[in-house]
DNA sequence: TTGTAAGCGTTATCAT
DNA sequence: ATGATAACGCTTACAA
């Protein structure tokens, strides 16, 4: 219970000491080399008596990685509170890094403050190479991060992209297009969208998906849009919708929170889902489950985004050829809300 | 769009170089000290122009200290990704280490794989201090956190805590007790608990508040347990508890996410709640507002006690005193479900 | 197979 | 106020 506050940690010189061998057979053993065997035996034996570990700082100097990747989800709180698929992602991601012997450190960037720290951190070297979720290309972060040519891949497709920083995510217009494809076979004729994020890639490109999916029977008219993917946003996107066309049978909520606020407003408007009226959503989130009836929607493979964002960064930090995009595949799941 | 690979970065040296100067003072200007305008002015164009950034690892090896301290969440995955309560505590701590220029790194520990990596992570001097959620204290890492002697703080009361590591967190039994007592003011006679995740403190605590609170009239047979806080769980154990005793009229599920699933039988179990039956959880999490109706439970500060966290590892590695333990205040709060 | 020594980029001490 | 210079602990040629 008593002892110094902080004993001086034991080095590789101490070992050594301990061994009665020199620090370059040391670290033979520590970092693989020809040992004779009773070297190798003595010098575990000091290690493990002058309870020794080694110094990461020290080695990041000298070998200069530090076989440690970032993770960066840019967006305001509401991201690492609310969206479903970051965790999934981060584990995905997480686990090969981790076969790779890499640690993954997550950032949290909730101010600008932040936003100057992590930077720093960046450009110390203190990672070897950046994931960055939901970037948008004048993010100060991403500047610096094509300015230091630091090893990254973006999750999801920021809208101007750096040409130079490859991608990995969905295609958001191919499954927008394919959701409401089927609320058309499924005889829905006044098919209303609560558009959300209009101002990012993928709340535009659901838009888009779903314009193309009505084509010549598109009214701009039966197109709300809010600002976030949120339940709150949800509810408020719907009472307008149902506003402008009460006779509306079917409708592609942007995401399934914003589907679940949807939902909520139908409800208290006395209209039956999916009797009355049809509704999907998008991420196959954990509100997709939760809601009554459950979310039709369209599947986010988050585990796997995560997977291939990490092996791309490992790729570029190797030095070897990475793919500029992958687009993963998002089937569309059919539950009981349409 | 060409160039090298990796640029080699400038250092202090070259800055003294670009700048005239020796790099003792091209430190002073860094890191404060006296240093005459003149002398100033060169300094910070030699470094506009060079693109100095300082690099963390030197700066860390010369120091001793990182300025980080590390955020780890010690459970199944499932933690990250449905926890509600871990990315408001993420977001608190952050807030006051960002203010103290600390880097708040989070690393996930899904693997014993990972488990190792962290432990090498953390004892290479990565980090000054360290924030550590759930944790048992037969945990590896807390082993080797007590004995490395970092900084350290638990987030929620480690079930045989090791003394020598402070806590924040919340008065479980209180609270259970709390809002079982209501529970029973409200007229519920026969009150069951769904308990949860009795191999932790927190789901014995609030099973040990709602015995107190029931004190005489406590009935074993009304407590049915399932080993985590989870939806599925939740109908599960609702369905037990429902076979035993169909005239139940109260119940106390262990958390929201189990309280959402215990609904969700009652719903098909035709009772309705609150008018058949009184239903609350704890947490105050997303799921509390979602489920119809909304639920009555326990808000837990989450936020706070990040805060609390940070600053209690922050004093630690500042060498200051520290309060061993500290709960917060974790008011029940009444909705619509009881 | 093992030892030696020169870095890695900062910081800190001590003269000047 | 400024400049040398010695750590910090590990890696990595290169010698032996």
């Amino acid at each position: 219970m008593t002892g110094p506050r902080k004993a001086r940690r034991a080095t590789v010189h101490d070992v050594a000491a301990a061994a009665g061998v020199s620090r370059g057979t040391v670290n033979r053993v520590l970092n693989g080399g020809y040992v004779s065997s009773d070297a190798r035996a003595a010098i575990e034996a000091a290690i493990a008596q002058v309870g020794y570990v080694p110094n990461r700082a020290a080695s990041q100097l000298a070998r200069q990685r530090s076989q440690a990747v970032g993770f960066l989800a840019l967006e305001p709180h509401s991201l690492l509170l609310e969206d479903p698929n970051i965790g999934s992602i981060m584990l995905g991601a997480n686990a090969v890094l981790s076969l790779a012997d890499h640690q993954m450190v997550s950032l949290v960037i909730d101010s600008d403050r932040d936003m100057q720290r992590v930077g720093r951190y960046l450009s110390g070297g203190f990672v070897d190479g950046a994931i960055i979720v939901s970037a948008r290309s004048h993010d100060p972060i991403t500047r610096l991060i094509a300015e230091i040519r630091l090893p990254a891949t973006f999750v999801g497709h920021p809208p101007d992209l750096d040409r130079s920083i490859p991608f990995v995510g969905i295609d958001n217009i191919g499954s927008a297009r394919a959701v409401t494809q089927r609320l058309i076979e499924t005889g829905r004729r006044r098919i209303g969208m609560v558009a959300a994020a209009l101002d990012r890639d993928s709340g535009a490109d659901r838009l888009t998906g779903f314009k193309q999916a009505l084509g010549d029977r598109f009214d701009p008219a039966l197109v709300v849009d809010v600002p976030l993917y949120d339940y709150a946003y949800g509810v408020k996107g719907m009472r307008a919708l149902l506003d402008r066309e009460p006779t509306l049978d079917g409708v592609f909520a942007a995401s399934d929170a914003v589907a679940a606020g949807a939902l909520e407003t139908l409800r208290e408007a006395g209209r039956r889902v999916p009797e009355d009226v049809g509704l999907v959503g998008f991420d196959d989130s954990s509100w997709a489950m939760r809601t009554q009836p459950s979310l039709s929607t369209v599947h986010q493979p988050a585990r796997e985004i995560g997977r291939h964002a990490a092996e791309s960064v490992l790729r570029q930090i190797a030095g070897d050829p990475v793919e500029p995009s992958v687009l993963l595949d998002s089937p569309v799941v059919w539950r009981r809300s349409a």
